[in-house]
RNA sequence: GGGCGAUUAGCUCAGUUGGCUAGAGCGUAUCAUUGACGUUGAUAAGGUCACAGGUUCGAGCCCUGUAUCGCCCACCA
């Protein structure tokens, strides 16, 4: 027996060899499997990985995603599947650019104060640092993904593919350029999509302000400055005697003005007075009912979130500030009716800073999503791409049901370039691959390129077809649709559902048909991670500690699809202890078969045959689990069983017949361990991939010499 | 405002076509054990499965309602 065996388990003595000798064999590659005993693996399984941001350190929720996903793959490639699971990494555009930008505050410098290239040069390389670090830990963690085929989302083919698409979508007057309200961030100076503001429910003061022979209630008395309109509901009983257009002159904060009466039915009589100015460049209601009026509007705030001269004396004040100031001034105009102290509403935050919302018309790039939602519905309806978690399939519809345009435009520079030309002079947009125009096809003005970036979801959203090369790769032919998407819940609308939309609209086809949908990754009770708290639990760190297989095991077993899991450390050292089990177990089988010629199966006793057909149930059972995607049932039924069945039960059984003088019951009980400890290697490995591969390696009799790439238990004939 | 989910042992959670004498990990108690075991094994205590109705031969599971908690989405000034 091998002198290893005389020590406990040592995970960081073995990973690290072991994912290597794994590498090496070229079987993370599809294409370099060896066939089976069946012959050539004519059945695909592919998993797309979500690509991690190439940012910083891999956290919980990542090691999650690993282990479930490689589980799935090892479970797949055992079973004689031709296996892909293709990594990738993110650029993350402003998810980085945020993240890099702490850096510079830190050194004391602004990215807005530099050059645009320069400052991408510096993300690129601190991007290029971290994706190298990242992909260390995925290994760490045993992923068994093809490096081969490895993308980075900034890659040419990505860029290339992600121009095209947004080429086709402006011809099919699905993507448009317009002037619309957009969720502006005053520190980051970029638009938000909706998904990336986070709502807060605040209590503030409430004005209500004399308007002319009106009273019109308002929380933001800072913007109100052009208002120059008057809105109230057409049925409004109690403002029947002005009418559509009329005008009246009445004093305002900064003097006279002349106000235009106008009907609407957005307006909701019971709110406040019934009655409300609008300010279209700073409020999304506000800018649908100037449309619908064709009303002027004028900006008030200022990108930086200051006023601008249309303030008049309260002119370059940030509007806390001014707000105060305002209503001091109305009060002593005797424009001030009163203030409602209570008011609690809900307000739009940056999710990367909760810093206020700022509103503000833009001229951005928009894509209509019903068009593209439509076919989304009906796959998602129909389980032709089958979101496995039924409260998640309902989130996608509600979602898909109710979705509005999208803002693909971000002002930063992290991120593929809009590849368009806009006019100096009509602001019309135009899509340029080829860098060609020259003057504006519309007014003949001079045009100048877009300098905003795309969302990095747009180019995320077209990741499985771009990863497998569409149109033309043999990687396309062969993977597309990939047989699962496997990804976090709060990635659900950002990520997995545009896949969807944007997949059927650029290839004709769905991109995935299985959805599994993980939960949040907590702390031991169940709060969420957060640098603040304190409680943020680092998968490397665990993996270092107690080995990745424990980090494994503690991640997914009770993890039911879906839902949140807490890690516990204890919970890892439990699994800590079973690796140590599984390695006593080998050690013990190990040494009772020394010398034994296991080639020659003998006559099986009575009870050894009934060991057999335990066994063979619990193979059955455990792959029933995982190809129902049950992972959490399959891991504590393999671990339930090589505990208390294989080790308390069997082994301790098997020591009498060994020590026995009966050499027929010897050599039946030395061959049924020894069977019973290479299949329990076999079905644990999905699971805990390095210490079934180190204990493998050791085996005397096998039938591969990889366990990777052995076959997965069929029944045993008894 | 709309939607989704949760409530099971001291703690964290499983329990998916209704058959449960309700399980796991951690924790607790007692005993045993240097024997494959950086220990492990055996045994035990601990639950009116949130509450109230209903369907059923049978409900932790299905239906209705109530309470509490959590999450997501949303332009009411």
């Amino acid at each position: 027996m091998d002198d290893i065996f005389l020590k406990p388990f040592d995970s960081k003595a073995h990973e690290d060899e072991i994912y290597k000798s794994w590498e090496n064999s070229g079987f993370f590659n599809p294409d370099n499997l060896p066939d089976t005993s069946q012959g050539k693996r004519s059945e695909q399984f592919s998993i797309i990985m979500p690509p991690p941001n190439a940012n910083g350190s891999l956290h919980a929720g990542h090691a999650l995603f690993v282990t479930l996903q490689d589980i799935m793959i090892r479970f797949k490639r055992m079973k004689g599947f031709k296996t892909l699971w293709l990594p990738g990494a993110d650029h993350a555009g402003f998810e980085t650019q945020v993240v890099y930008e702490k850096k510079l505050e830190k050194e004391g410098r602004s990215r807005f104060k530099m050059e645009r290239d320069e400052l991408y040069k510096e993300i690129l390389d601190f991007t290029m640092e971290n994706k190298s670090f990242m992909e260390g830990q995925l290994r760490q963690l045993g992923a068994s993904c093809d490096w081969s085929r490895e993308l980075f989302t900034l890659d040419d083919r990505v860029v290339k593919t992600v121009n095209e698409t947004f080429k086709k979508l402006v011809d099919d007057k699905l993507a448009y350029r317009g002037a619309r309200i957009v969720n502006w961030c005053p520190k980051h100076q970029t638009s938000l999509s909706n998904l990336e503001t986070v709502s807060e429910e605040r209590t503030d003061k409430f004005y209500y302000l004399k308007y002319g022979p009106f009273v019109i209630g308002t929380a933001r008395p800072e913007t109100k400055f052009g208002d120059k309109y008057v809105v109230m509901h057409p049925d409004d009983g109690r403002y029947k005697e002005y009418n559509h257009g009329d005008t009246l002159d009445l004093e305002w904060i900064n003097g006279p003005v002349t106000a235009t009466v106008i009907k609407d039915k957005a307006i909701d009589m019971e709110f406040g007075t019934g009655v409300m100015t609008i300010t279209p460049w700073h409020d999304a209601t506000d800018f649908e009912i100037a449309q619908r009026h064709d009303l002027d509007y004028e900006q008030v705030i200022d990108e930086q979130g200051k006023l601008l001269p249309i303030a008049g004396e309260f002119k370059g004040m940030k509007i806390l500030d001014a707000r105060d100031k305002i209503i001091e001034k109305l009060n002593a105009k005797g424009l001030l009716d009163k203030i409602d102290e209570n008011y609690t509403h809900n307000v739009s935050l940056c999710y990367k800073c909760n810093r206020l919302i700022e509103p503000q018309i833009k001229d951005q790039w928009f894509i209509h999503m019903e068009p593209l939602a439509e076919p989304a519905i009906k796959a998602i309806e129909n389980n032709e791409v089958h979101i496995l978690t039924e409260q998640h399939k309902k989130v996608a519809l509600h979602w898909l049901n109710n979705i509005r345009d999208w803002n693909i435009s971000r002002q930063i520079v992290w991120g593929i370039p809009i590849p368009a030309k806009l006019c100096t002079e009509c602001n019309e947009g135009f899509v340029d691959l080829q860098d060609e125009i020259k003057k504006c096809t519309k007014c003949g003005g001079a045009v100048k390129k877009d300098t905003d970036t795309f969302d990095t979801w747009f180019s995320s959203g077209q990741w499985p077809f771009i990863t497998l090369d569409y149109p033309n790769g043999d990687d396309f032919k062969n993977y597309y649709p990939t047989s699962v998407m496997e990804t976090g819940h709060d990635i659900l609308p950002f990520w997995v559902i545009r896949m969807v939309m944007l997949g059927i609209y650029r290839t004709g086809t769905i991109p995935f048909k299985d959805v599994y949908l993980h939960g949040m990754v907590r702390d031991a009770k169940g709060l969420k991670m957060s640098k603040s708290k304190g409680n943020v639990i680092s998968p490397m760190e665990v993996s270092d500690q107690y080995g990745t297989d424990a980090l494994r095991m503690s991640l997914i077993v009770g993890n039911t699809p879906g839902t949140d899991l807490n890690l516990d450390l204890s919970k890892v050292n439990a699994y800590k202890k079973f690796a140590n089990k599984i390695w006593n177990i080998s050690r013990f089988v190990l040494t009772s078969i020394d010398g034994v010629n296991l080639s020659q199966k003998p006559e099986l006793t009575h009870s050894d045959q009934k060991r057999i057909t335990e066994l063979n149930a619990v193979v059955s059972e455990i792959t029933k689990y995982i190809e129902d995607y049950r992972i959490d049932l399959a891991a504590d039924t393999a671990y339930h069983y090589v505990w208390h069945t294989f080790a308390d039960v069997i082994l301790e059984e098997s020591k009498n017949s060994i020590n026995g003088e009966d050499e027929e019951i010897k050599l039946s009980a030395q061959w049924t361990l020894y069977e019973i400890l290479a299949t329990s290697l076999k079905m644990l490995h999905p699971f805990m991939p390095f210490i079934t591969e180190t204990i493998w390696s050791k085996l005397p009799k096998k039938d591969a010499e990889l366990l990777m790439v052995a076959e997965w238990p069929s029944p045993h004939t008894t």
